[in-house]
DNA sequence: AAGACGAAAGTGGTTGA
DNA sequence: TCAACAACTTTCGTCTT
């Protein structure tokens, strides 16, 4: 195990890194983004022991994964098998102890992990995300299983969360629509585990910023590169004015899409930029009064309107 | 007829006493 | 623990294109 050293904070910059050796975290001070909380290098160990003969560069083992139940490490008591290699009676007392004990520990929670990863592994390709995505949210879901947090809540709701928690922290947001609609999970359900279980385990995530949406809902839009950038900036200036506090924001998002649209005369409808959203009208139009107000953007609309 | 607009009432979550 | 509250949704009627 080797310890990265950090010496910048990558979200902030800030040199204020604070490692908690007893949580075994490493959290940035400024702007309390955890960078790194568990200190494990997951790349492989090159060593080989054998001096000249063989070949050179044996790996020592698979990387640990937290998509394996066991992270690829697995620790089981004998099988039968090998009780008659033992020799006394209490040799023989002592290996059934030990293992019955190792099973009733380990089979509660290894079960458990082994049906709620293959359920991660299934939403997570369901919906696209990256590999990095799937790690954290496995590890995440392990840390709630361990502090007894599924108790009361249904596997899958908990494994929709890790993976919202996941993605947020790695800025690829979801919408919680999305996930529910990939887990089959309420999403009011997501949404409540979601703010348990990162609350439970201590779990900072910054507020989504508007802007990472963007891409995505262009793309279903089928709308040009111009009128992507365009809303980015427009997301940009609306962040300057502080519209962009304390609303929803895919709402936000969702409006300097529209209105990107309307400039660049590839208008959409309310309803269609609304739907790959997950907002309704409502909420567009209202943002979308906001925006133009804020943004002297009225005319330039109007504008693009008669033509 | 479809889309845009806005009012009114309801929902679920946060906050502060 | 409860009430006030802000954001968002649902629903529905009206206006515009």
């Amino acid at each position: 195990m080797i310890r990265k050293s950090l010496k910048e904070c990558p979200e902030c910059g800030s040199s204020d890194i604070f490692r908690n050796t007893d949580k075994g975290e490493t959290l940035c001070r400024t702007c309390g983004l955890v960078i790194e909380d568990r200190m494990v290098d997951f790349s492989q160990e090159w060593r080989d022991f054998q001096d000249d003969s063989g070949p050179s560069k044996r790996r020592s083992g698979a990387p640990t994964s937290h998509t394996q139940f066991d992270q690829g490490l697995g620790t089981e008591i004998g099988s039968t098998s090998d009780f008659y290699k033992l020799g006394s009676d209490k040799d023989r007392d002592k290996f059934f102890r030990l293992r019955k004990w190792n099973i009733r520990i380990s089979t509660a929670i290894e079960r458990n992990l082994k049906v709620a990863l293959a359920e991660l592994k299934r939403v997570s390709s369901f919906l696209k995300l990256p590999k990095s995505v799937e790690e954290e949210a496995a590890r995440i879901y392990r840390l709630a299983v361990q502090k007894g947090l599924v108790r009361g809540r249904s596997m899958e709701s908990v494994v929709a969360g890790a993976l919202y928690a996941a993605c947020r922290r790695h800025e690829v947001p979801r919408t919680l629509d999305e996930m529910g609609e990939a887990s089959g999970i309420e999403k009011k359900e997501i949404g409540r585990t979601y703010r348990f279980v990162t609350r439970e385990l201590g779990i900072s995530i910054k507020p989504s910023n508007p802007a990472d949406y963007i891409p995505r809902f262009a793309s279903a839009l089928k709308l040009s590169a111009e009128t992507q950038s365009r809303s980015v900036e427009i997301l940009e200036m609306a962040r300057e004015v502080e519209l962009t506090s304390g609303r929803g924001p895919t709402g936000i998002a969702a409006a300097a899409l529209y209105v990107s649209s309307l400039l660049h005369g590839e208008k959409r409808t309310q309803r269609e930029v609304a739907d790959v959203a997950g907002v309704t009208e409502v909420t567009i139009r209202n943002r979308y009064k906001e925006l133009i107000k804020r943004l002297n953007l009225t005319k330039q609309v109007e504008k693009t309107k008669k033509k």
